[in-house]
RNA sequence: GCCCCCAUCGUCUAUCGGUUAGGACAUUAGGUUUUCAUCCUAGUAAGAGGAGUUCGACUCUCCUUGGGGGUGCCA
């Protein structure tokens, strides 16, 4: 038994579409599950967009992702010459022919059979066959001597020695084509497992025009990466339980191409958010607080003086992107925050609230012990004695503490922030609602 | 035009002739007169249409419809 090899072989155009990426993910678990090789292979025949810097975006969505493959990766335009002199010996043999239909000159065209079926077995659907009259002969190398796709990536994958084919449903039809060209060419044909296409609301092949369409997007937009790839295979694949939220090893260890589906799936952005949420609340405190820690100081603020562990808690469940950890938290680590001004208009408009937010500070000054107990037992005496919901008391105690309509539980919030910071800024926003002169800085205004 | 593929809740899907058609996302209600989030509970929601095979069809066959892909110098 030869062992398994199969290849990721894109085209570098400097963005990595979630379609090919989905099919380098199949591939690359296929090639774990079986103890196979994953390779890659740079179809860098386009030299006007594969630029060294698309291979670089290339390499870095692939490792994101942690798409490691086992041999260096071989590059198409490398592999031109044999490409050529493959097409000379066809040409030789009379298994193709040149031709110029077009009137652009010659080219060569390799010959397809005239009758019979043409016939392959697919992994993910099943047994396909064509009648030859419906294949027609096609180009292998243009009128300016390139090689085309069809020859070029059938002679790669015979070097590469690649025996399993996992791509796109797009490549079908060629499949047909190809299989004659290994024929021709006396290398056994390789298996062929065509995944559907992922595709938007109208069913269409989904686009830039659908939203983030290329790896880069999602990183940009602070998708962890196991997300992202742990969606995608749900994508037409699924471990035949009802178990969604999985571990590579475990996707290693059950997947298989017989539970690929071979229908077109759209592509549902809530639930990748939800999984992107999923993979943050799952991730261990320690490598959470690493993450939370570096934003927060990549926003300038400092994580000294405060009750890291206790904010941590409150916030991990709470993150659904990592980005916007500095905006969700700035409060915690300094006095200089913003106000949302829905918070400020819902809840710090009424005259009556400085007066509130002042009675509420100097109550929390009586406290010899500040925390979410005693700072609840003040609150909620205050509400008795004034005959009110806590509500009425909470809110704006906690959109003039905090500038934000959400958070932790007022109680919980109050105590991480901390008995001083919480009078100095309940006194600080009464002050500036009543001057008519000044105004609390809002978000835009930050 | 011709060829090929596909078709279960709004979405991703389970079901491989006999099920109250299951799960997840989304959504609705409740737990929760402190928000947001989490968590828990409950609910709404599906076999495109028509023939045939069969005791019995979402499942097999055919047709229709709809969608997608391909169709000599894109990959």
């Amino acid at each position: 038994m030869s062992e398994i090899r199969v290849r990721f072989a894109p085209s570098p155009t400097g963005n990595v579409h979630i379609g090919n990426i989905r099919a380098a993910i199949f591939n690359w678990l296929y090639a774990r599950h079986t103890g196979g090789k994953f390779l890659l292979r740079v179809e860098d025949t386009d030299r006007e967009r594969s630029t060294p810097e698309a291979i670089r975006t290339l390499l870095e969505a692939m490792k994101w992702l942690g798409l490691d493959y086992d041999e260096p990766e071989m590059y198409q335009s490398h592999n031109t010459a044999r490409h050529l002199a493959v097409a000379e010996d066809l040409l030789r043999r009379g298994l193709a022919y040149k031709d110029d239909k077009g009137g652009k000159g010659e080219c060569v065209i390799f010959r397809m059979p005239k009758e019979g079926k043409l016939e392959y077995h697919d992994l993910v659907k099943g047994d396909m066959h064509k009648k030859a009259k419906d294949v027609q002969d096609f180009v292998i190398v243009r009128t300016d001597g390139t090689p085309v796709f069809h020859l070029a990536n059938v002679i790669d994958d015979i070097d590469q020695r690649v025996t399993h084919i996992i791509r796109g449903d797009d490549h079908v039809e060629n499949t047909f084509k190809h299989i004659e060209l290994f024929k021709a060419i006396g290398a056994p044909i390789p298996q062929y497992a065509h995944l559907p296409m992922i595709v938007n609301n109208q069913g269409k092949p989904y686009s830039k025009r659908d939203g983030a369409a290329f790896v880069g997007e999602f990183r940009e937009q602070g998708y962890l990466p196991e997300a992202l790839f742990n969606f995608l295979l749900l994508l037409g694949w699924n471990p035949g339980d009802d178990r969604e939220v999985l571990t590579r090893q475990e996707m290693i260890e059950l997947f298989s191409l017989e539970k690929c589906g071979s229908s077109a799936s759209r592509f549902d952005i809530k639930k990748l958010q939800w999984m992107n949420g999923e993979y943050i609340r799952q991730t261990p405190r320690e490598e959470f607080t690493k993450e939370f820690v570096s934003r927060v100081q990549a926003a300038g603020l400092s994580v000294g003086g405060v009750n890291l562990d206790g904010i941590i808690e409150q916030m991990q469940v709470r993150t659904k992107f990592y980005r916007d950890i500095p905006s969700n938290c700035r409060y915690f680590f300094t006095d200089d925050y913003p106000f949302d001004p829905k918070g400020v208009s819902k809840r710090l408009q009424g005259d009556e609230v400085p007066a509130l937010l002042e009675e509420v500070a100097d109550a929390f000054a009586g406290l010899d012990t500040f925390t979410q107990v005693t700072t609840h037992d003040v609150v909620a005496g205050k509400a008795a004695s004034k005959q009110v919901n806590m509500g009425v008391l909470i809110h704006p105690v906690r959109v003039a503490v905090s500038g934000l309509m959400e958070g932790p539980g007022l109680f919980e919030m109050l105590e991480l922030i901390g008995k001083d910071r919480v009078i100095a800024r309940l006194r600080h926003v009464a002050a500036i609602l009543r001057d008519p002169a000044k105004q609390l800085p809002t978000l835009e205004t930050v």
